[in-house]
DNA sequence: GTCCAGGATCACT
DNA sequence: AGTGATCATGGA
């Protein structure tokens, strides 16, 4: 499908509510806030004017984030939407919970990861919805982070429900079990479109409690149940334990991972059970949290 | 045209 | 248990 993608900066700033001050002292620079809304992990949001505004949806709820000239986060929504502010700061991670997930991380001794999060200081996971989280990664494999935003756009602009211009929520997954194999593979979905369909019929046989087990499991037991799911492997269930069910022990093993455990690491010929092995040992409790930084790094570097 | 992308799966040893 | 080919699709 063609479907240029929308044309954003033309905005009309009188359906917006004023910025508030989100009252948090989020220290998050511009260009980290970036590499969060834009570093595969979220691919519904837009970046404007380079770093200046960054516009997309939390849950159901429209928002725009700024930075202010103190360094001060600052959001904005529709007039016609409840007020989101807490949910908002959830949404980041306040700050104090964000600073006590860090703290083991400052521990290690490890002048290259210290590089990486000096480097991107401030990004963080996001608390992002189990639901979409487990569409979204299904979405991921072998694929560039803007080829998954554009196949999860034309989905949600499919199938979802329309929030405002050019915003659409994504699908729940009772609605995807009912789509032809067709619908999706109009989406750019490839292969992957069978896999979404096969997760969402079996999901779909019981949703609610599909994903409270998947909640009330111990890590390598939700790990377990999400590779039960066609297309998804041991990368795509640590991606969704990571940024989908704050598990930040997971640690997904992707190309730009292993490039950096074999170059940076030594790890020439260790095989991938190996290399994860030496990684949640080497990087402890919140090993998730140090490859975000990593995985950040690497891109940057190599100019992405 | 070739290579590669936040891999998974199946068919082979 | 460990490799190799194959899987759609689009960008570089």
């Amino acid at each position: 499908m063609p479907e240029r993608s929308l044309d954003i900066t033309s905005f009309d700033s009188s359906e917006w509510s004023e910025w508030v001050d989100l009252e948090n002292d989020f220290e998050i620079p511009p260009a980290s806030m970036t590499e969060i809304i834009n570093g595969g992990q979220t691919f519904l949001w837009h970046t404007l004017e380079t770093d200046k505004r960054w516009v997309g949806l939390v849950d159901e709820q429209l928002v725009q984030l700024r930075i202010s000239s103190g360094d001060r986060l600052e959001f904005s929504s529709l007039k016609i939407q409840e007020p989101i502010a807490e949910r908002l700061v959830d949404w980041l991670i306040p700050p104090e919970e964000y600073a006590a997930n860090m703290a083991p991380l400052y521990l290690l001794e490890d002048a290259y990861l210290k590089q990486c999060i000096e480097h991107f200081r401030g990004l963080r996971v996001l608390n992002q919805p189990l639901e979409e989280i487990l569409l979204t990664f299904l979405c991921s494999s072998n694929k560039q982070i803007v080829q998954i935003k554009r196949m999860l756009q034309l989905i949600a602009q499919h199938f979802g429900k329309p929030v405002w211009e050019g915003f659409y929520t994504y699908p729940s997954w009772e609605t995807i079990s009912q789509l032809e194999l067709e619908d999706l593979l109009q989406c750019g979905t490839g292969y992957r479109g069978k896999y979404i369909l096969g997760s969402a019929q079996k999901i779909a046989e019981d949703t609610e409690s599909f994903f409270k087990k998947l909640r009330d499991s111990e890590s390598p037991e939700a790990k377990k149940l999400l590779m039960e799911l066609p297309g998804v492997g041991s990368k795509v269930a640590d991606c969704i334990l990571l940024y989908g069910g704050k598990r930040y022990e997971a640690f997904p093993l992707d190309t730009w991972i292993l490039k950096a455990m074999r170059e940076r690491y030594g790890l020439k010929k260790e095989s991938n059970p190996q290399i994860l092995d030496f990684a949640k040992t080497h990087f402890g409790k919140n090993a998730g949290l140090a490859q975000q930084f990593i995985f950040a790094y690497e891109r940057k570097v190599r100019e992405l």
